[in-house]
RNA sequence: GGACGAUUAGCUCAGUUGGCAGAGCGCUGGCCUCACAUGCCAGAGGUCACUGGUUCAAGUCCAGUAUCGUCCA
């Protein structure tokens, strides 16, 4: 016996492990199959697996799961990404539990600790994405410190160099005072925050800052060049009071000074403020650096020294008030820049850093989205991919910390020369002696960048790389565009020669019901696992799926999750129906049986959920993929067609019809479970085991699949069979389904219980149409239930309620079970719609300028709808036509 | 400051060449009908943000306004 209800947890880790045992996951570079590959967004080795891992991987599987029972050899590569700063940290906070720091330990000691730590516990989301049911060749499992994938890195890191890509330089940087590192421009997230406008009088000039700690670093003064109220000073060198006394400030003029912001003068710090960094270059200003990578204020702020950074600030604007050096202060809200992962406000600095030459990797990568050799979906994000390619800057690709790949250049101190190498030099190649090599390391995304070549061996000139790259797909989040996806597709064309992928699909983010991003300070985070273990893999699945709509973010609530469980159980519960029935089956004697209506028409039904399902993965739209799957499955197969044939099941007498149906049930249950089973690889696979039959997909395994009959996941995706289309078996059934729902509507709004059995009088006005109700007129009783008799020349019954379905008037005698007063009122409502659409469409109908210029087919559907209303009004009001 | 997106049922959202406004959840009424109460049947609920324009016809195309959001600077 089968439960009634569908228990996930006996099912998912039982045939995952099963897949996994039989390899069927493994792809074969040497296959002769067409290739179809995937890699991965790896996640943080330190990750675990929240609600955007699951929706992006979740998608892959579907595209890997169908492509790969549709016969390609799919390739799903996993694995994992060093992450830098957030490793880095992970670990860092272990030792401080200790009371240690990474200097304690020393470098070699804190790395060997870190891979310590990433060999325990660096495997927990890849178990995660197992337990999603992800289908990875995890034999193929990469990480970007993998010694493969180092050398790949070392490999672009020295080609880059020699093609003169690479540069080594003093420019002012976005420096995270608590990470200890540099950030790129895309690590600087931005803040609205609340602040205030300080005016400070320089001499006779006042000028407007939001920076006053600043001011012991500023070189000069700074006007617009066509600012008249300021022309006399330029050029000029002011002496002006200050709280470090008397001192000399020159005034430039430069185009980048803003006239409308505060006063239209400015004060320039070269060292603290990117701008005031170029404006300083243009006119040979001095770089005066008073604040530390500490974030504190260092000996050349004199008596503020060792300050911190906003504690200075408080004291100098005291400090200047005491001298009367401020004019006035104003609430002022500007952006600030923060650390993208710990949130301290950044701070610009000069320092010498790694830069790779962006410009001539652009324009290829341009190019490549331009010519549509890599389409990017939804298109509305290329856009934003031009633009930030259009106006690239050099990255600058050092990072301070201990965690990475190192960076291959030595320095000989003798000869001053940098030395840079694909492998460790132990002393100068020039002249033999000492080496240093660079203390930082390369930033995680240089090595990610690399990511869809490097996993497949690159390189080396692999059987992976020749049959899988340029990879199908890359399935990712919009944020990470520029981070990733830009990235990748430069270096993709440098170093291979060709794009990454084919197709970019960038999925929205998961965010809570209120719209608010998930984070653990807001404590609003929703963990899938928690989803898993309460509704199951397949539903959470389904529901990712359902909700990834192209849109830009998707408000997730748990309410969905709990839909698709009971969608779930729905399959289940048919595939129970199914099965129990199934008990007595033998293909053989249904055999040239003809198929009935209901058979035909659900077989029907189900090519044409195929053709949507089918075009809507092939365009992106799994919204649109799952809600056709559902709609067939709950509203088709269960509500009407296992409806149907409960008739010829339980109350038929007719063996051979009985067979039919069954035959029917088990096929379009088999194929209906590969349809699913890219969404809901679980449930699918556990049902599909317990088929008994011999349905379509089985067929073709038996004929000659390597794994034939050993699981779902190697079976053919469904074809929308042409054949099985039947627009006539749907006409039929959509005047069978009309008279059925009219009946039960009068049932319904006249509130009588469905043990009460009805009486119906039919009057078809056609003579298939009276055919049609004839021949199954057991099927209308069955699932109306009521009494029917169908009888064009019927008279309207005394007392009756009535209803028009495809031009069927179906009378429901009253007598003794509702009051007619509710009845008279229903056929008014139902009237007065009728009314009001024979308006509507006389009006257009009557309009000349429709008639003449509105397509034909467009007039006729209307002049047709017209028409049809009028009978049902007519017949509602009781006038029989003549 | 620039760019993009959103605004459709009580809530969350679909709505692909313009041609009768849809789903899920929630709500109301009736049902434990022999696969499923994680269910079945029926129903109510919408000047498609606003203002103009194009068109025989606009949720859909164009221009502008408002509110919200995201990214970039």
């Amino acid at each position: 016996m089968i439960a009634d209800r569908y228990d996930p947890r006996q099912v998912e880790e039982r045939w995952y492990r099963h897949w996994l045992e039989r390899g069927y996951f493994r792809a074969d570079p040497a296959s002769p199959k067409k290739p179809y590959c995937i890699v991965i967004p790896p996640p943080n080795v330190t990750g675990s697996l929240h609600m955007g891992h699951a929706l992006d991987n979740t998608i892959q599987d579907i595209l890997i799961r169908w492509k790969r029972m549709d016969g390609l050899n799919a390739l799903w590569v996993p694995g994992t990404d060093h992450a830098g700063i957030a490793t880095q940290y992970v670990v860092e906070r272990q030792l401080a539990a200790e009371g240690k720091t990474k200097e304690d330990l020393g470098r070699d000691a804190f790395i060997a600790r870190i891979w310590k730590w990433k060999d325990e516990s660096g495997g927990t989301i890849i178990r995660q994405l197992q337990r999603l049911g992800a289908s990875c060749d995890w034999e193929r499992t990469r990480f970007t410190m993998d010694p493969g994938l180092s050398e790949a890195v070392r490999e672009v890191f020295v080609r880059l160099w020699e093609e003169g890509l690479l540069y080594r330089g003093d420019y002012i940087v976005n420096w995270c005072p608590r990470c200890q590192t540099v950030l790129s421009d895309l690590e600087v997230e931005h803040e609205e925050r609340d602040a205030q406008l300080f005016y400070i009088k320089y001499g006779p000039l006042t000028l407007a800052t939001v920076r006053p700690e600043t001011k012991l670093g500023d070189t000069a003064l700074a006007v617009h060049p066509r600012d008249r109220r300021y022309a006399q000073y330029v050029g000029k060198v002011l002496e002006v009071r200050s709280v470090e006394g008397t001192i000399r400030m020159k005034v430039v003029a430069d185009e980048a000074v803003d006239p409308k912001f505060g006063t239209g003068v400015v004060k320039v710090t070269p060292a603290h403020d990117p701008a005031d960094f170029e404006i300083g270059k243009r006119h040979g200003l001095e770089v005066r650096q008073v604040i530390g990578f500490d974030a504190k204020m260092n000996e050349r702020a004199g008596r503020y020294a060792g300050l911190d950074r906003f504690e200075c600030r408080k004291r100098i604007v005291e400090d200047m008030q005491r001298l009367g050096l401020i004019e006035k202060i104003e609430p002022y809200r500007h952006s600030v820049g923060v650390c993208y992962r710990c949130k301290t406000v950044v701070e610009p600095l000069v320092s010498t850093q790694w830069y790779v030459r962006m410009k001539p990797l652009a324009e290829p990568a341009i190019k490549a989205v331009s010519s549509g050799k890599i389409k990017i979906i939804p298109r509305g994000w290329t856009k934003t991919y031009y633009h930030w390619m259009e106006n690239i800057r050099d990255w600058p690709i050092s990072r301070q910390l201990w965690w990475g790949h190192r960076i291959p250049a030595w320095y000989c101190d003798k000869e001053g020369a940098v030395h840079v190498s694909r492998t460790d030099l132990p002393c100068c190649p020039a002249c033999g002696g000492p080496l240093r090599q660079d203390e930082d390391v390369l930033d995680t995304w240089f090595s990610s960048g690399l990511w869809p070549f490097s996993t497949l061996g690159w390189p080396h000139e692999t059987p992976e790389l020749g049959t899988f790259y340029p990879t199908s797909c890359l399935v990712t989040g919009f944020d990470i565009l520029f981070f990733w996806v830009a990235r990748m597709v430069m270096l993709g064309i440098k170093f291979m020669g060709d794009v990454p992928f084919r197709d970019v699909y960038l999925h929205a983010l998961i965010r809570d019901l209120e719209g608010q991003k998930m984070s653990k300070v807001k404590g609003n985070i929703i963990d899938p696992l928690d989803l898993m273990d309460k509704y199951g893999t397949d539903a959470l699945r389904f529901t990712l799926a359902a909700l990834a709509g192209q849109g830009r973010d998707i408000r997730f609530g748990e309410e969905r999750v709990e839909a698709y469980r009971n969608f779930a159980n729905k399959i289940w519960n048919a595939a129970r129906f199914v099965l129990t029935n199934l008990e007595d089956y033998d293909p053989a004697k249904a055999d040239g049986v003809a198929p009935g209506l209901p058979d035909r028409w659900i077989r029907s039904r189900l090519a044409v959920a195929i053709g949507k399902v089918r075009k809507a993965l092939a365009t992106y739209r799994f919204n649109d993929a799952a809600g056709a799957a559902y709609q067939f499955v709950w509203h088709e197969f269960c509500d009407w067609y296992v409806e149907c044939v409960k008739l010829t099941l339980y109350r038929g007498d007719d063996p051979a019809a009985r067979c039919r149906s069954q035959q029917t049930l088990a096929e379009v249950l088999e194929t209906t479970l590969r349809l699913l089973h890219p969404f809901m690889p679980f449930i699918t696979e556990e049902i599909w085991q317990r088929l008994p039959t011999l349905g379509v997909g089985a067929r073709a395994l038996r004929a000659g699949a390597r794994h034939a009959g050993s699981s779902i996941m190697l079976a053919p995706f469904p074809k929308a069979a042409k054949k099985a289309q039947d627009p006539a078996a749907e006409k039929d059934m959509a005047l069978l389904i009309g008279v059925i729902t009219a009946i039960r509507n009068i049932r319904g709004e006249m509130r009588i219980p469905p043990s009460t059995t009805l009486r119906a009088v039919l009057r078809p006005t056609t003579r298939p149409a009276a055919k049609l109700l004839t021949a199954h007129a057991a099927l209308v009783q069955s699932l109306a239930r009521c009494d029917a008799t169908v009888d064009p020349r019927a008279k309207r019954p005394a007392a009756s309620a009535m209803a028009i379905a495809q031009g069927v008037e179906c009378f429901v005698p009253l007598e003794g079970l509702v009051d007619l007063a509710a009845e008279r009122q229903r056929l008014a409502k139902e009237i007065k719609r009728a009314e009001e659409q024979i308006a509507f469409l006389k009006a257009k109908l009557g309009n000349r300028e429709f008639m003449a210029k509105a397509p034909r087919d467009v007039v006729e559907r209307e002049k047709g709808r017209l028409q049809e209303q009028m009978g049902v009004r007519q017949k509602l009001l009781g006038v029989r036509p003549e």
